[in-house]
DNA sequence: AATTATCTTTGTCCTGGACAATTTGGGCAA
DNA sequence: TTGCCCAAATTGTCCAGGACAAAGATAATT
């Protein structure tokens, strides 16, 4: 009988609700309330926040305007119309990525890529990427389709013109062809040196660069072992003394601060021995901005090769 | 000049991190300190928390109690020594997995991998599950001996026998060999029915209990569609619609509140269009307290090929 | 132009109170 | 004993509104 269900099936989704649909921190979305006026809940029958799906939505493109560079007091409180207008008109984050890559290359098209992303298509995508793998070599796979076609996704969706879900499954394909490639790779070079500790630190759940990584450098000759995505500082120590790693890698984006990044490398610094090396590399500009000590900062996947020739040298033993 | 580091190297962890340390929210870590003593961190010059290490243990291994069936009441409060004979006092996850798998069994023993976790070896323990995997069959090499074995994983760590970065390389080692082995499937069955949409909602990173489903289920003949971990319940809604799928398949650990995932369950299936299916499984234990209204909770992955039958029963045309 | 100092913005943390949902335990009937 | 129902205790999450440090923007100086 009665009580199926409370009625107000959609009277508008609690605050908890809303943190993980929209990665916005609950403090940051009852602050915003204040400042701003804008979200305004309506409120249940013991006064908590419910949101409509109006808002929500209006919080989502928020976001993506803020990871974009806006700044919050220029787009909270906006109206979906400005919002649009807006996302339109935002600036491409990678204008030179396009011009570099002239029409009528021969590389399997970028743009070819991305409709079959936004064709759900995914047996398609899956075909062509396994074949330009095969066709023009890892390394070249990696360093000149799959980086510019992950930032041009990313920007894709930053723009609104890719769903998360549709940037979720590029990534699901990519993993599964670099993993194929490493495994074919990886029996050839079990005991290569240098051995390299591969993994994130907390809250950086991105692993695509770290698979990217682990295939070049297994192509170097080294031996990889990945931990996968967010490790704790003081377990990744651990790992790799008993791995006894001659290096430490570690893959950043931008989603964490970089107050917050340089912190942990100083504190990870401190507990790796000296001789073990920790290179860091990844689209977190805080690790560019100046040299920091004992630590080898990787701007470009293709300056890979030259950092694992510099270590041969400076340990000729191996 | 001066001024190279804060010297307070260590003085602890501020609160954010410990929430992501302990998966314990920052309200629950502030109100246990109010109303059982513990934890009760130092504060640094502007009156934020910092958790000493030795207490941020602490609350780790409370943690695993709380997972275990204790309540906090009981737990929370106790001193190291104390809560270390209740862990080791704690009965077995999984008291029945070991009785039904007597010595002398020809499986490759779950034994011998534990062994090889520990001995940080993973070319031996990833040689050892290809060779399992090939031997014995991918449904029996799954049944039989990754789903015991990720158990006794997580029942070595959560008694402190195992340290988290085991546990990743041994998640990142059977996740590959189970990629591979659906990539090897894949092509058989594109087109095959049911179609299904497999995921886990946000916050619920573990993406290990889903890559056994799919293989599973493309054994079955079903065609997967992974979106890997954490998709906003929106674009799950949006990813089924324009993959046409006729199932979205969900996988929980118990990492989050029963409550929350209820919640998100419940507004799902109201997103999502009355003819899809919609099966949950995982070791959450709120899935099967009681029937959900227009969901399928898979309790064990064994019922998975049932649960397909039941589906092409229920939809005869294809 | 480049660097430094000052003002603004913004996310996170704080306190202490409240409450609803779950669990526990007792009382009572079968 | 077992099963069931209700009161009491437990427990996680939410709230308000204040505070502040880090980061960004702007102005002043070299």
């Amino acid at each position: 009988m009665s009580r199926a269900v409370p009625a107000a099936a959609d009277a508008g989704l609690p605050i908890a609700a809303v943190e993980r649909e929209t990665g916005l921190a609950k403090d940051t979305l009852r602050v915003w309330e204040r400042r701003y006026g804008f979200p305004q809940p309506l409120r249940d029958g013991a006064g908590n926040r419910r949101y409509p799906a109006a808002q929500v939505e209006r919080l989502k493109v928020i976001r993506r305007l803020l990871d974009a560079g806006q700044r919050p007091g220029k787009v909270v409180g906006l109206d979906s119309a400005a919002l649009q207008a807006l996302l339109s008109g935002q600036a491409p984050l990678t204008p030179a990525a396009a011009a570099r890559l002239p029409a009528g290359s021969e590389l399997p098209s970028l743009q070819a890529m991305l409709d079959a992303i936004a064709a759900h298509d995914p047996q398609t995508l899956r075909r062509a990427l396994t074949h330009a793998r095969l066709g023009m070599g890892l390394a070249s796979f990696i360093n000149e389709l799959v980086v510019p076609l992950s930032k041009a996704v990313g920007e894709a969706w930053m723009r609104g013109r890719l769903e998360i879900f549709e940037e979720h499954l590029y990534t699901e394909l990519v993993s599964g062809v670099l993993r194929d490639a490493i495994a074919g790779l990886a029996p050839a070079v079990e005991s290569g040196r240098p051995r390299i500790l591969l993994t994130t630190l907390p809250q950086e759940q991105h692993g695509l660069g770290l698979l990217m990584v682990a295939a070049l450098l297994t192509l170097e000759g080294c031996s990889c072992i990945s931990l996968g995505t967010q490790t704790p500082l003081g377990d990744i120590a651990l790992a790799a003394a008993v791995h006894d790693a001659d290096v430490v890698a570690l893959s950043f984006t931008s989603v964490q601060s970089g107050t917050a990044v340089l912190e942990s490398l100083r504190v990870l610094r401190i507990r790796l021995p000296g001789q073990t090396g920790l290179w860091v590399g990844g689209s977190c500009s805080a690790l560019y901005h100046k040299p920091l000590a004992g630590i080898t900062a990787v701007r470009s996947l293709s300056d890979l090769p030259g950092v694992v020739a510099q270590w041969h040298c400076e340990h000729p033993q191996h």
